[in-house]
RNA sequence: GCCCGGAUGGUGGAAUGGUAGACACGAAGGACUUAAAAUCCUUUGGCUUCACGGCUGUGCGGGUUCAAGUCCCGCUUCGGGUACCA
């Protein structure tokens, strides 16, 4: 009887159905195992032989594990909304819903087709109203919530606005986009819009101006992963920075738990690195340089200085009030400053420790140069300075000499309060509260020039800017500057004499597009005329704009370190900047040495330490002189949420007053309205601006913009714990029996997408105490890429003839794509190639052993490099459980393939010999006999094999183990039901549906996945006897079967005395027997 | 540039430091057949030998070891990821 897979195939795939043989419930007597493959799109093109690959390896794994008694939960679902249904919309017209709802039904049918153990039961699908019910539910939560940098956690955003009322943002600790500044009493008096504003900052889901990947092609904005090498990953089409209101999630803020998860889940190396390399953390320090002559940014009138300004030198006139003193003073006084700040007086001292650090609200310097004095403390923005005098002080001469200096202090705006050492050392709260009163009563100065400035996050507020460095350890090779030539600090930086080279050199920039800047690595700046104060070394340097400087990272400045950073040498090297080497025995007369190690010179207190321990020193340095802080960056950056589209989640949101509000939950889900067209409107709104009456009952507009096709992923294996809940996104009890996924399957491009927008969900989840894991993938097993294996044909140019491969070196030939279904083991069927294209009707060939052999290369499945194979084709030709076998027989589930068909046959033909197995005659035979001890050394042996196989999900080999197993039974004439049961058992995973049609052959009634999973037994694979291998120095020579369990010394005797042994020692004597028990006998002789 | 992963017959690939090439495809030869398909048997890394056998062989060059595809060092090369990330 042949073996009739289509037959069999329709029959238990029918049986599963009818009997739901899938359908998994909460079983609290059974361990739970969760299996998932990663979401599909389904896209127009349906399944090619690559997609089921990692479907197969994990249905293989989920009938393992049901066979071992787990209850598995083994869902599939679609990731249905998407850019492809709704381009399609545009060019058609026709509903993307309707697009995609064929999409799926022909996925569907493909999935079918091969047996695959889901329960169709728990099916989700995030274009519908009940499943982005939750995922708009998950938005509002994370509106509703700030992260809690004190415990590391989301926590509602009452708690945010009770801190505010009681304390401002004094001892706040929370994730931000911008550092923030104000007391109770501010926040208090502010009206709700100012307030909304405010919070936005701090929201997880949050409304800002951002700078965002525009494609103006697809028209909408994309995420960082969602852009490669300045084009979209979709289309390829190019993509511009632009500033445009978005909402976004506050993922950065959850940038170090992602990283520390890592070491916690079981994700192949190369995977978690990827994503460490996404996150980025980097350790460093954030310092302030100063600015020398910075240049008024206010247009003219507002950039007047409110506070009288009045100086004695005419020079002074003309200076705005952000800094204190002039160039050539500054220069004077700043070497004194330092030393005084090194040698503090008692009270001076104490004095510090309370207005340091943002104590009083505002920030004080110390010894800071204003005009020619150098006060004790001074608060700028306050225009405050603070004296403490010693004994001297009641001189007469002394007391004249400063009531002079505050008189000329205050013509230029400054409060000066004086204190006696004494007043100080006895009675330092109420000098504070003296102070602390005068700050109150100097209100007036809060808003002046600094409001351009970024306020620093040193806390800082003089004209300056901030830039992060892990090399904190090479101040002193600081030659230049560089910032981003987006930076708000060009205007400030730049002086007339430069202004038009700055403003051509930007225009250009502005020119090149992303792609063409990464393109062409040409080394280009300009100079701004201004020079920044190396606060350590206090040297004056340049400052420069570079686009090798990036807005988006850090603070978009840089301190330049040429001689220990090879960026900053290529741009010294090229407009012949100093270099100043740092460490000893470097040499950096070719390149920069960016290596951190090696003994510091010319770095002033740093000299003669290792490089590490100087990058310590610096920070410690940095933090004690309020110069600046250490801090850890990230490259992570916040997920941007909008779409300008209209195939997706709506946002739950309405504007009151141009202020973002949540819909009530009881409005969810709110659904995707019918617009005319999907595409923007004439004002050039969304395609939702076209949607009528797409307003709240009350009248409030909803927001136009569509959330990202990462939305609805993000959750989705929570879904399908409790799919049909409508009462929550995963009820407790649900999510307590499944917990988290046990076993995650899927492509690595979604490396840096899915795996970290899906973490960060999960773990906000976690924070609201809704989920009960914080890692929602335990294990996850990428499965390498199939690739294409096309063939091609070789056309004599200028003619209609084909020359075969071995001969096409006569001709002068193109090789042309030719459908790789046409072609078999590469020999090309002529006939059907004159018929695949009119143009080929009357093709010649050139024919070599009579057949027409065709030329090949592994290249990228697609339709047009016509190698696309269908699983639906293979499954007519071969069966699905061929397919199965042969998806997993093709190299290691791992690594990169291309797919060929070819090897096919081999694969289909070990099942036609395990199907004629049963059968003598054309008629069912087995016997109940015995077996022998060869037929169950066989079977256990296979059993241990496969069973190991699985569990390190070396499915290729397990396929080599049933066709060694098959052939060595069928030498052996086996049919006994003892050995053919248990076979049909192993196999049932890989070949589920010949596996039920066996073992029901054999007399059961149950399905094959309710059996039990047979243990190997040792006593069987017990040889009496080994086959030595005898060898030389290395090399074998012969072999010698002794009984196994013979010892090391009687193994080295017999083989000694043994003849040929005698033959190959040839005289010699051996120096040295080496007998490893059980595996060989190498005798090593002198040569 | 940086990070990760590879490189083994004509092809896909196998090999806890212990007989390299399991298993399969392809190819060659043979059996059955009027013929084809299907099935079955034999051979199949290279060189050499009538044969027994010998030599050689896992990208290249070194090393460790009784023994290296496997471990270490240095390169070449091909994939994948990422990119002026300070």
């Amino acid at each position: 009887m042949d073996y009739n897979f289509r037959e069999i195939e329709q029959k238990w795939q029918k049986f599963w159905i009818e009997n739901r043989t899938y359908k998994t419930e909460i079983d609290h007597t059974k361990p739970k195992f969760y299996v998932l493959d990663m979401f599909p799109y389904p896209s127009g093109a349906g399944l090619h032989v690559g997609h089921p690959l990692g479907y197969i390896a994990s249905d293989i794994y989920s009938r393992y594990k049901r066979l071992n008694g787990f209850n598995v939960l083994h869902p599939m679902g679609y990731d249905a909304y998407g850019l492809p249904a709704e381009q399609y919309a545009i060019q058609t017209g026709q509903h993307p819903a309707v697009t995609t709802q064929k999409n799926i039904k022909r996925y569907r049918e493909q999935l079918d087709k091969i047996g695959f153990s889901y329960d169709w039961d728990r099916e989700v699908r995030t274009c519908e109203p009940d499943y982005y019910k939750w995922t708009q539910w998950a938005f509002i939560q994370m509106f509703n919530s700030y992260y809690s940098n004190q415990t590391q956690q989301a926590r509602p955003i009452a708690e945010l606005v009770a801190h505010f009322e009681k304390s401002g943002t004094a001892d706040l600790q929370a994730a931000c986009t911008e550092e923030l500044n104000f007391t109770a009493d501010d926040w208090n008096a502010k009206t709700e819009k100012e307030q909304q504003e405010i919070l936005l900052n701090y929201r997880i889901a949050y409304l800002a101006d951002m700078k965002v990947n525009w494609c103006a092609a697809l028209g909408t904005v994309l995420a960082n992963d969602e852009v490669s090498e300045g084009l979209s990953i979709r289309g390829g089409h190019p993509v511009e920075q632009k500033v445009m209101r978005q909402w976004s999630l506050r993922v950065s803020a959850y940038a170090q738990r992602l990283l520390d998860g890592l070491d916690k889940i079981d994700w192949t190396d190369s995977l978690k690195e990827t994503q460490r390399n996404w996150i980025g953390r980097s350790e460093g320090a954030e310092m302030r340089f100063e600015i020398v002559n910075p240049t008024p940014t206010l247009p003219q009138g507002e950039g007047e200085d409110l506070s009288p300004n009045p100086s004695t030198e005419g020079e002074r006139e003309a200076k705005p009030s952000y800094y204190t003193t002039d160039a050539n003073t500054w220069k004077l006084l700043k070497e004194n400053a330092k030393s005084m700040r090194l040698e503090p007086t008692e009270a001076e001292d104490l004095l510090w420790q309370n207005l340091r650090g943002l104590k009083l609200g505002v920030k004080f310097r110390r010894q800071q140069p204003v005009d020619i004095f150098i006060p004790d403390f001074v608060c700028t923005q306050k225009k405050l300075i603070i004296e403490v005098d010693g004994e001297y002080h009641n001189g007469k001469e002394q007391i004249e000499l400063d009531v002079e200096r505050t008189r000329i202090l205050e013509t230029i705006g400054y409060k000066v309060l004086r204190f006696t050492n004494e007043e100080v050392l006895t009675n330092v709260s109420s000098v504070l509260e003296r102070i602390r009163t005068e700050i109150k009563n100097r209100d007036i100065f809060t808003s002046n020039v600094e409001v351009k400035v970024k306020p620093s996050p040193c806390g800082r507020d003089r004209v300056g800017f901030d830039v992060f460095t892990t090399r904190p350890d090479t101040i002193y090779g600081v030659t230049f500057m560089v910032l981003a030539p987006e930076s708000e600090l060009v205007d400030i930086c730049t002086t007339a004499e430069q202004a038009e080279a700055v403003k051509n050199y930007i225009d250009a920039t502005k020119k090149r597009t992303e792609r063409e800047r990464i393109a062409d690595r040409k080394i280009t700046g300009v100079f701004t005329g201004s020079y920044a104060i190396n606060p350590v070394a206090d040297t004056e340097i340049p400052i420069w704009i570079s686009d090798y400087v990036l807005a988006g990272y850090g603070t978009g400045a840089i301190m330049a370190v040429p001689g220990h950073d090879s960026r900053d040498y290529a741009f010294a090297k090229h407009f012949n900047l100093p270099i100043i080497p740092l460490i000893e025995g470097a040499d950096i007369s070719e390149e920069s040495f960016d290596a951190k190690e090696g003994i510091m010179i010319n770095s002033g207190f740093l000299n003669g330490l290792t490089v590490p321990e100087a990058i310590a020193k610096a920070k410690e340095y940095i933090e004690e002189e309020g110069i600046g802080k250490v801090k850890v960056n990230y490259r992570l950056r916040d997920a941007i949420f909008s779409r300008q589209r209209y195939w997706g989640e709506p946002f739950p949101v309405y504007y009151k007053d141009d202020l973002p509000y949540m819909l009530d939950e009881s409005k969810l889900p709110l659904e995707l309205p019918e617009v005319d067209k999907y595409l923007p409107t004439e004002t050039g709104e969304p395609p939702l601006g076209r949607a009528k009456n797409w307003a709240t009952d009350d009248g409030y507009k909803l927001e136009l913009n569509t959330m990202p096709g990462f939305a609805g992923s993000s959750a989705y294996y929570l879904r399908y714990m409790d799919p049909k809940n409508d009462k929550a996104l995963v009820s407790t009890e649900a999510n307590e029996y499944w917990q988290d996924v046990d076993l995650y399957i899927g492509g690595t491009e979604h490396a840096t997408g899915h795996l970290i927008y899906s973490r960060f969900w999960n773990k906000f989840l976690f924070d609201l105490g809704l989920v009960t894991k914080d890692e929602p993938f335990k294990k996850l097993i990428n499965q390498g890429m199939i690739q294409g294996r096309s063939n091609f044909v070789y056309r004599i140019q200028g003619t209609n003839t084909f020359v075969s491969l071995n001969l096409k070196d006569q001709y002068d030939v193109t090789p042309i794509h030719v459908d790789v279904n046409i072609v078999s083991n590469d020999v090309l069927d002529v006939e059907k190639f004159r018929n695949w294209n009119p143009e080929y009707k009357n093709a010649e060939f050139i024919l070599e052993n009579g057949k027409y052999i065709c030329g090949w290369a592994v290249e990228k499945m697609s339709k047009s490099m016509f190698n696309v194979v269908n699983p639906d084709d293979i499954v007519e030709k071969y069966g699905a459980d061929t397919l199965r076998l042969y998806e997993m027989f093709l190299g290691p589930l791992e690594q990169s393939k291309p797919w060929d068909t070819n090897g096919i046959d081999g694969v289909h033909r070990f099942l036609k010999r395990l199907w004629s197995l049963f059968f003598r005659d054309n008629n069912l035979s087995f016997s109940n006999e015995t077996p022998t001890p060869e037929e169950l050394k066989v079977l256990h042996k296979t059993i241990k094999k496969i069973s190991s196989d699985i569990e390190t999900f070396s499915y290729n080999t397990s396929v080599s183990a049933f066709m060694i197993c098959v052939n060595e039974l069928y030498t052996l004439k086996c049919n006994k039901k003892s050995i053919m049961e248990p076979l049909t058992i192993i196999l049932a995973p890989f070949a589920p549906h010949i596996a039920e049609e066996l073992y029901h052959l054999l007399g059961n009634t149950t399905s094959v996945c309710d059996a039990q999973w047979p243990l190997h037994n040792e006593e069987y694979l017990k040889e009496s006897t080994v086959k030595y291998p005898v060898s030389f120095n290395g090399k074998v020579r012969f072999t010698l079967e002794l009984p196994a369990d013979m010892s090391r010394e009687d193994v080295e005797k017999t083989t000694l005395t043994n003849e040929q042994t005698q033959k190959y020692l040839d005289g010699k004597t051996p120096k040295k027997v080496i007998v490893v028990p059980g595996k060989i006998v190498n005798i090593v002789v002198a040569p």
